[in-house]
DNA sequence: CTGAAAGCGCTAACAA
DNA sequence: TTGTTAGCGCTTTCAG
């Protein structure tokens, strides 16, 4: 209905050229101050607003951000979306989202993205690039930062996953258990090299409390609350069934929490249970976990790229690591004596 | 890093003017077969691909879909948005978020997405405009498509949240349970009027079973599993407390399963507990509720928003009734006669 | 302090 | 079938 006003409408209306009124949309000091009252007035009575487009083309700048992620199912990562989305907010830069939803998709997207005069910059949630991606992008010379993946060649915001497992695994150990599983995704997918480290986290921690490590304690699947419980099923229905276990992930955890409850199994009486991320679910549930700052590794991120646009300068900081803690609830304690007998009476059955 | 090739530059390349190059790239039947290949061949050489921006200030669209959403942290949310990004990414439309954490953003946002030439259409999600803000986008000529908010004037894709208030109410009493309750948001928040009209199909389908309404199984607070979770422990505790509770949300649903754990209350059998939404939690939780189809509401009412956009004339149909199904499972079965008993000799301690 | 004018990169009449 | 040209709405020198 409204028929858009023009800058040329607004500077008839003030009597003044164009260029004027350009002028105090950019709040330029350059401007008597009456002319810039008669100005305001017409934008008022116009009730003009600038063309976006046109300000983007003229500029050179979209102001706007592309955020590209896995498909957002998991908790975890919308959670890092919603900081994303508010630190961009604050700075009045526009978020287009991408996802991707298959493996394939990938390519594409980012050689879309990647050309200029799209979007100012981009932010890929726990994607790594591969070297070929990575190349692409460099020579696109698109200003991106990595969240929660780690490309020495860009910056990125990450937490020390090696560290973290064996934080989590040190945990269990401490507690008393030596029957200690490590349940995750694929190890090799590209996607998250952060399960790897985690793993890594938790043979060292196993090594470093001489816990010799037993092939059969550690399966994948694909990542999932229903895939983990079909796995933590069978690691509990095993001969000598592990009394803790490591989840990779809290969604995963909470499929071992539902296989601990499928097989009767009571915890953390008879099963210690611990996570990792720290989504909201796992406070409801009561569940121990490594924490990481999900939402603010989205702040973080988006800062980071938002300062690497303003300034020409180098980014000071190419790598933040963001801290990691150990928060101890009701799913984790020491192994119960009552579990041994358990074990014991189980094993002489057989 | 790579120069940025124009159009002028693929056209100097092929040796024809700007208008072919741009007729090559809109596929204009009227360009003859060699010089097509000329042209296509010199956009391979000099990596062109078109600005974006320059398309969308020509053309007068933006090809860009703003999706408007309140605080994005709930599952139901995420599977909607989930649905309209497939749709958009299929129709090669850029989907800009806005998420609205506040209650006063609100208006701010609606005012700068409704200037033309943002974005070619508004897509808002459980977000019903008041009179105000209707009349405003409706001056302002934006198209504009509701997912989960009815309005007449607006399209929009609904369920029948009454119907569904019945359908959960009566699964409830034909189990044989009498003492039904009801949790859910504050009905008077102009955000959900579905949680008033669920309120409703309880309310009617105890009366059309001959139940009286009881007060104080009418228990409201804002959204949220912990929320839910102590109003349901207030329900639990009451001197005659219900046997069954419908609640209005699957998250809230969780929070009444959280408190009957809290207070050793087994489920089904002391409490047959029933949500609303069908949200993935639910079915690995077992949990009995109404199910929506929450993904398709999502590509649906993009569907629809696009045609909108395409199609000069207006929409065949402006209000979508997606169905609504009891999902039975788990926390759900008629009172136990142990229950019963409980609950007499409860009440002979007081 | 203000205005005229040249783009930004592309599309779309209008001619040829 | 192809080229010329006038915009799209704004920013930004460069003069004055």
């Amino acid at each position: 209905m409204s028929a858009e006003s023009t800058i040329r409408d607004v500077a008839k209306f003030a009597r003044v050229s164009i260029a004027t009124v350009s002028r105090v949309l950019n709040n330029s000091p350059a401007v008597r101050e009456d002319t810039r009252k008669r100005v305001e007035e017409a934008i008022e009575a116009l009730d003009y607003s600038p063309n976006p487009i046109a300000r983007k083309l003229s500029r050179g700048r979209t102001h706007t951000i592309a955020v590209v992620l896995p498909l957002f199912t998991l908790p975890s990562f919308v959670e890092r979306l919603r900081g994303v989305h508010q630190e961009l907010a604050d700075n009045a830069y526009d978020l287009v989202l991408y996802s991707i939803e298959s493996d394939r998709q990938r390519d594409e997207q980012l050689a879309r993205l990647s050309s200029p005069s799209r979007v100012d910059g981009l932010l890929l949630i726990s994607l790594p690039p591969d070297d070929e991606q990575a190349a692409l992008l460099l020579d696109s010379g698109m200003p991106t930062v990595l969240i929660d993946a780690n490309h020495a060649k860009f910056p990125h915001v990450i937490v020390d996953d090696e560290y973290g497992g064996r934080l989590a695994t040190t945990h269990l150990i401490d507690l008393g258990h030596e029957r200690v599983a490590f349940l995750s995704d694929f190890l090799d997918t590209p996607f998250h090299k952060s399960m790897r480290l985690r793993y890594e986290g938790y043979r060292t921690a196993l090594a470093d409390a001489g816990i010799p490590f037993d092939d059969a304690y550690h399966v994948c699947d694909t990542h999932g609350r229903h895939e983990a419980r079909m796995q933590a099923q069978q690691l509990l229905q095993l001969e000598e069934p592990p009394t803790a276990i490591f989840a990779a992930s809290d969604t995963q955890a909470i499929g071992v929490l539902d296989a601990a409850q499928d097989l009767g199994i009571s915890v953390p009486g008879d099963l210690s249970v611990i996570g990792f991320d720290g989504i909201r679910d796992a406070e409801y549930l009561n569940l121990t976990t490594i924490e990481q700052p999900l939402y603010e590794s989205g702040t973080t991120g988006a800062g980071m790229l938002l300062s690497l646009l303003r300034e020409t300068s180098e980014l000071p900081q190419s790598e933040v690591v963001l801290p990691l803690s150990l928060i101890r609830r009701g799913t984790t304690g020491a192994p119960s004596a009552v579990s041994r007998l358990d074990k014991i009476s189980y094993r002489r059955n057989h």
